[in-house]
DNA sequence: ATGAGTCATCCATTATATTGGATGATGCCG
DNA sequence: CGGCATCATCCAATATAATGGATGACTCAT
């Protein structure tokens, strides 16, 4: 196996990764070597990425570094972390001119999370539409209505959602909401959007 | 390198994976050799799962693959997608007998979602905590109040919760709820586990 | 200063990953 | 039918992954 171009960025990105886990731990190299049945040696030269570990070692040292083996490549993670709080007096809300539905930002703006948590009050009547377009990551929503009733079509299927109820989806087809109804609606919308 | 009790099974996969890949863009042996520089007979030892594959040769199957290197360890991907839909009335709810609160299961149970949504009816002065413990994922919460005032301590850090306000975190601290005053609260939390 | 313990790296050996050429099976065409 | 092309697997040689023991650096206690 001759040297790659990228042979050093997979073994320094598995090598930085190792270490990292490692010293999160407190581990040796003796005590990581017991835990997952791969030599001292052998983690040592994975550290310093003097070695291109096989698909079963990287599945030892991820069983016992106790993570997924894909994380085994992932690069080290940002610091400083922004404000976990956002108070509701300081979400983002903004009102639709067409529709009249007013949509809050729940989560907080700044910091690192999958997550985006959305507020939506509905005006009786209104409706309003969506194409989803192509991605490259997947969109994850979860639907939950809050007060009132709402109608959900996505693609062609149409849901009738109650308080209370919840509709769990991928976004991958066009999406429609609409009140039927004489009274207003609230409902909240979960996104979680993930690399394909 | 003794062979060990799980080899079988991460290089099964991968070799399942590598022939779907290979098969879905109907190229030869020859054809993706050239494409990602690894010989036509070490692919072919691949996809028979006769040998463990190190990281640079995964990483090159990755990139002449067009994939990311972590989806060579995935499944393949199930089928029969379950009822998109939970009706409150069949949202799953239990009371925790300690403190009095109630826990309701929002999102629906079989649909696949990193999503889950739970709704949280908590008494005046009520307390509960959780260790977090290890974990294999990376579990991410945003925690919504709907009604009422909460107090949420996560490791030292403690945030008082107002109705509407949010937070978010990452759970890998023991965290403690707390009612504080004298009237029952409600609050959300959005809970999506990711692979580390 | 000396000895013991801990830790990471070096070293020589073994195991196996990785390769290019050879081989056998299959299908197509004249 | 024979010849040719394509394809996957076999084979022997080379490269390197993976190992356990040895070694050197460092810290701490006597």
């Amino acid at each position: 196996m001759p040297p790659a171009p990228d042979a050093s960025s997979v073994n320094d990105r598995i090598a930085a990764r190792v270490r990292e886990l490692r010293a999160e731990r407190g581990l040796s190299l003796e005590a990581l070597a017991e835990a997952c049945g791969v030599s001292r040696s052998m983690i040592s030269l994975i550290e310093r990425g003097e070695t291109s570990p096989t698909a079963v070692v990287l599945e030892r040292l991820a069983t016992g570094l106790g993570v997924m083996l894909a994380s085994l490549f992932d690069a080290p993670a940002a610091a400083a972390p922004a404000d976990p709080v956002s108070r509701r007096a300081a979400q983002q809300a903004w009102r639709d001119p067409a529709s009249g539905y007013l949509r809050r930002n729940v989560s907080p703006p700044g910091f690192p999370s999958p997550i985006q948590l959305v507020e939506v009050s509905f005006p009786a009547g209104a409706r309003v539409a969506y194409e989803s377009g192509a991605r490259q990551t997947a969109t994850h929503q979860q639907i939950w209505v809050l007060q009132g009733t709402i109608e959900v079509t996505l693609g062609k299927e149409r849901h009738r959602l109650a308080t209370g109820d919840c509709l769990a989806l991928e976004l991958d087809r066009p999406i429609a909401y609409h009140n039927p109804t004489a009274k207003p609606a609230r409902y909240a919308v979960v996104i979680v959007s993930l690399p394909r």
